[in-house]
RNA sequence: GGGCCAUUAGCUCAGUUGGUUAGAGCGCACCCCUGAUAAGGGUGAGGUCCGGUGUUCGAGUCACCGAUGGCCCA
């Protein structure tokens, strides 16, 4: 490279052009540059400043739902919801309401307590039940220190010096508090629930401690006599007339020894059962009734070889039929209910609801309907398995452990010639995971909260709330409908305890006002760790033995604790109420969560707040579906297919994911993959790109002095405009209807439609190539900033890191406000005075044309090969389209420049001549609008444009630059 | 097994009370530019509207059955 540049050269106008000039880079370097935004935040407290800029504005709240503290890493779908939250917030602030963020944590329960004993050599026995709840606070908050970083690397904003927690002792001592308030109203109350027990370790299980595996049990068909009233009546149903023997309904079971506490035979209501006669001979002296679908099965099994059929009748008949008990002095009533099968046994099934789920819940379904005269339940078994008195059972029973009373059961039914056939099967049986002995179901003492007195206000609050999806209304109303009572104990450790005593003496429960408001000043000091550490002695010390009832000596305490459900269900007067100053008045504008969460978080959370404030706690729930991989299928460890929210931050940055968060329609499930990303990771770039045009065009732009008059814009310019309030229109109604996807969408399509493709690249010419100060790249400029003051702030709920990386390196002459944030920009309001309708569709028109103009441009460069660029062309226009392609401001010179062609001609009935291709409407074929040609005349070195001017003697002689055109000539002087 | 939901182009989304030939952007292919340059522009090809049956003059849209996937429950 020795030889210096010509005169003449071309390249030494390039110097002469008005290129665009910014620091703001074209490569987000999202890894190191978003971080960096982060600190930004934090030395600037932009959070704090918002809130304060809003404080006395009307208030929007959107209330956290904890997210649980079992790991220190954030799920995908986490962030979905997290995202979602803080556009919300963030967009909110933008529209001047006071919308504080206060951030929750869901600390105690199960899956915290067994990952902490698992981590204990010698497991839960090793420790003290205080010191396992020490390793399990200090595992919860080590958990939470990891979430809150990830969180706020997502660019979430909020109250993150005050966070809640539900394992904070003042929460805990709030919780308290409300469980009294309920139990003084008398939602609580105490009653029996099967639930999974080991007789070997003593304990109850929760579902997921028991795993299934082989096990072999008796299986024994039992007949169950029908009482004298209760014959008749089914004598009559099978055989209308007929004097028949005494029927039996006969049932199956794998657990004989649960048949002393059968209380109920259920039956599908939908079945077809039939009633037969065994031939004499059999083992049998009665007529037996069991579902039609199974009569041969049972008959094979029972080696049933002959019997007639004497009739058939619908389950729901049999309902309310009264059987005796084979062998205790107690009837056993017919029951319906939909669990019952045809895939196994008779169809008739024994139910004992101190013993099983199900038999439990058809139980308690029978009780509400009959509370004249409940079936209540029956658990004759001790914590070790063994049967103890109970009224009415045989002597032979008492003492027996539950694995051998299988046996005795079974000779006490062939003596009372109720057993039919027995034999032994293998099947899955539940174990526990500790000490792999089979478990059993026992009913035992648990608190629960009662629904029915507050359903049908709970159903009614329901409907006063707004749920987006509207489809969410239907599924928690038929959840709620059919709910049966809460029970919120739990036999566990790791929880806030149910803040109540026992008498030695008499067993009674003690809890009263002042105890609890004793108990509750020391949780909010100690934490609930106390009531495993301290004595009632020392718990309630202070407190005079008459405001406890009795003296603190003859108290137990109880060792239930509370269903973490009720933890972060109470946390709308446990965290919002308390912190009422701060965050205002139930009920709160917003709850925002997963849908699994109708059955979780936003039922527990209405329920509590429908007994202790008689109203829904919250205004509207808007639910979002769960994220799958790109094929739509549930991330699992087995297909390997997770999605790690950390390595698309790590790789691409938070405001790509968090865009991706704003492009899915999340009222459904939601996908992401390698692909998605991509996808969005192209939209970002368009969008900064887009960003960094505007910037680079305005560096010689100053707002106050430059701006050009709406009224003296190019047609061109106020179209833009229009376009540009539509938009925003659109996007803050997708706002408001939280349809974040249109946001997405429709603010891509403006960058790429109307900005990029359209109105920037049309704008190069003028503010490259005309006068630094003149009127038309003046008006140009005007319109890039209109565009990018009111754009910025339309990417701060989604994208805040790239809105505030823009801020930053925006020059102090283009900031319109004094905020040191982007983050504290109002969302924008365009004049309504750029609203131009008529001129949309003048405009639409023109733009039409150009499509035209495009298509034949293509076909005269790839097919014809006759031009490169497009100002190497020129349009004749037939001569009649003047009037409506002109007029409204539009030139030829502004028609040529919007065409991007050298020039634009008129001729009457055009027609083809040398190289030319016709220019074709779309919609009306017949005949072309006009022609597309090579452009005559010169080039000019500067703008590229062909004109008669280049080279002309008039040009040449006046000065130095005998290659350019007139336009290029003032410019450069 | 039950309840609810979803399924339109490779991707993300539109498709009015049933009404002409189902749209957009991205991606892709080809081409242009090299003065937005790890940018920009143009043109174009992509659809069994998950499948089937039915209602209707007419179905992406309504009804029923089924498939796949998801959530909740059992």
């Amino acid at each position: 490279m020795t030889a210096s540049p010509q005169s003449t050269s071309p390249l030494n106008y390039k110097d002469t052009l008005n290129l665009p000039q910014t620091e703001f880079k074209m490569k987000a370097g999202a890894a190191t540059r978003e971080p960096e935004i982060e600190t930004f935040w934090d030395e600037q407290a932009v959070y704090q400043q918002a809130m304060a800029n809003n404080r006395n504005n009307p208030r929007f709240l959107l209330h956290d739902g904890p997210p649980y503290l079992s790991s220190d890493k954030i799920h995908i779908g986490t962030a979905l919801n997290k995202i979602l939250k803080d556009i919300v917030t963030r967009y909110k602030t933008q529209r001047g309401y006071y919308s504080p963020y206060v951030p929750g944590y869901d600390g105690h329960g199960l899956p915290i307590e067994n990952a902490v004993v698992k981590s204990i050599k010698g497991g839960r026995d090793a420790v003290t039940p205080a010191e396992l709840r020490h390793q399990c606070r200090e595992f919860a908050l080590k958990n939470l220190k990891g979430q809150e970083a990830n969180f706020k690397r997502l660019g979430v904003w909020g109250h993150w010096e005050k966070p809640y927690i539900t394992i904070d002792g003042t929460f805990e001592a709030r919780q308290i508090e409300l469980f009294w308030t309920m139990f003084q109203d008398g939602h609580v109350y105490k009653g029996l629930k099967p639930v999974y027990w080991c007789t070997s370790c003593e304990t109850a299980l929760a579902d997921a401690e028991v795993e299934y595996g082989d096990h072999t049990s008796p299986s024994v068909y039992v007949a169950f006599t029908l009482n004298p009233a209760s014959q008749h009546k089914a004598s009559e149903l099978f055989s209308p007339g007929v004097t028949l023997p005494p029927i039996a309904l006969v049932i199956w079971t794998t657990t004989p020894w649960t048949l002393p506490a059968n209380l109920a035979l259920a039956v599908n209501p939908d079945l077809e059962y039939v009633l037969i006669q065994p031939e004499a001979q059999s083992n049998s002296q009665h007529c037996l009734v069991v579902a039609a679908a199974l009569l041969e099965a049972f008959a094979s099994e029972t080696g049933l070889a002959r019997f007639k059929e004497l009739g058939r009748c619908r389950g729901e008949q049999l309902a309310d039929l009264r059987a005796q008990h084979p062998f205790i002095a107690r009837e056993s009533v017919v029951l319906t209910g939909d669990h019952v099968t045809t895939e196994a046994g008779t169809g008739v099934v024994h139910t004992a609801p101190g013993h099983g789920m199900e038999d439990y819940l058809v139980c308690q379904a029978y009780d509400r309907a009959h509370p004249e005269a409940p079936l209540g339940i029956l658990s004759p078994l001790n914590a070790k398995g063994v049967f103890t008195a109970s009224e009415n059972l045989e002597s032979r029973l008492i003492g027996q452990p539950h694995f051998k009373a299988n046996a005795v059961v079974i000779e006490i039914l062939r003596e009372n010639h109720a057993l039919l056939a027995e034999k032994s099967i293998q099947h899955s049986y539940p174990h526990c995971w500790r000490c792999h002995h089979p478990v059993i179901y026992r009913a035992t003492d648990q608190w629960f909260i009662g629904i029915e007195r507050i359903r049908a206000e709970a159903l009614s609050a329901i409907s006063g709330v707004d749920w987006v999806p509207a489809r969410g209304e239907a599924r928690i109303t038929s959840m709620v409908e059919g709910r049966g009572d809460w029970c919120i104990s739990r036999q566990r450790v790791w929880g806030v305890p149910i803040p109540v005593f026992y008498r030695r003496d008499t067993r009674e429960v003690v809890i009263n006002q002042a105890i609890i408001s004793h108990l509750s000043a020391l949780f909010a000091k100690y934490t609930s760790d106390i009531w495993w550490s301290w004595s009632p002695e020392k718990l309630l010390e202070g407190l005079p033995t008459a405001e406890i009832g009795t003296a603190p000596e003859n108290l137990i305490p109880e060792m239930d604790i509370m269903d973490v459900w009720f933890d972060s269900g109470v946390t709308h007067t446990a965290v919002v109420q308390a912190r009422r100053d701060e965050l205002g008045e139930l009920p709160v504008e917003l709850y925002l969560e997963g849908s699994d969460q109708h059955r979780g978080w936003f039922q527990s959370a209405l329920l509590t707040s429908v007994m202790v404030n008689g109203k829904a706690p919250y205004k509207t729930v808007v639910t979002h579906g769960f994220v799958l991989d790109q094929d739509g299928r549930k991330m699992s460890k087995s297909l390997g297919n997770f999605v790690e929210p950390q390595s698309i931050i790590q790789e691409y940055g938070a405001d790509v994911l968090r865009l991706w968060v704003a492009s899915v329609d999340y009222g459904n499930d939601v996908r992401i993959g390698k692909a998605i990303i991509a996808q969005l990771v192209e939209v970002y770039k368009k969008i900064r790109n887009t960003v960094r045009y505007l910037m680079g065009n305005l560096y010689d732009f100053d707002p106050k002095a430059d701006s050009v008059a709406y009224e003296e814009l190019t047609p061109l310019d106020q179209y833009i405009l229009h376009r540009f309030s539509v938009v925003i229109d659109t996007l803050t109604e997708a706002f408001d209807a939280y349809e974040f996807y249109r946001y997405y969408q429709v603010l891509q399509n403006f960058c790429v439609v109307e900005l990029s493709s359209l109105y920037f690249d049309v704008a190069k010419d003028i503010l490259y190539t005309h006068r630094r100060d003149s009127k038309t790249r003046r008006q140009v400029q005007t319109v890039l900033y209109v565009l990018l003051s009111h754009l910025v702030p339309l990417l701060v709920p989604v994208t805040p890191h790239l809105a505030e990386d823009i801020w930053l390196n925006l020059p102090e002459k283009h900031r319109w406000t004094e905020f040191t944030s982007a983050m504290l920009l109002p969302w924008p309001k365009i004049p309504d005075a750029y609203r131009n309708t008529p001129l949309a569709g003048s405009m639409g028109k023109l733009l039409a044309v150009k499509e035209a103009v495009n298509v034949s441009l293509e076909a005269f460069r790839v097919q014809d090969q006759a031009i490169k660029s497009s100002l190497e062309a020129a349009v004749v226009f037939e001569s009649s389209l003047q009037d409506e392609l002109l007029g409204n401001g539009m030139t030829e010179k502004t028609l040529a420049q919007l065409l991007m062609v050298s020039s634009v001609a008129w001729a009457p009935g055009v027609s083809e001549t040398g190289a030319s291709r016709p220019v074709v409407d779309g919609h009306n074929s017949q005949k072309p609008l006009g022609w597309v040609t090579q452009a005559s005349g010169g080039k000019c070195e500067r703008c590229w444009k062909y004109t008669a001017e280049v080279g002309t003697a008039e040009v040449e002689t006046s000065d130095q630059h005998p290659t350019l055109c007139a336009d290029c000539h003032h410019a450069v002087n």
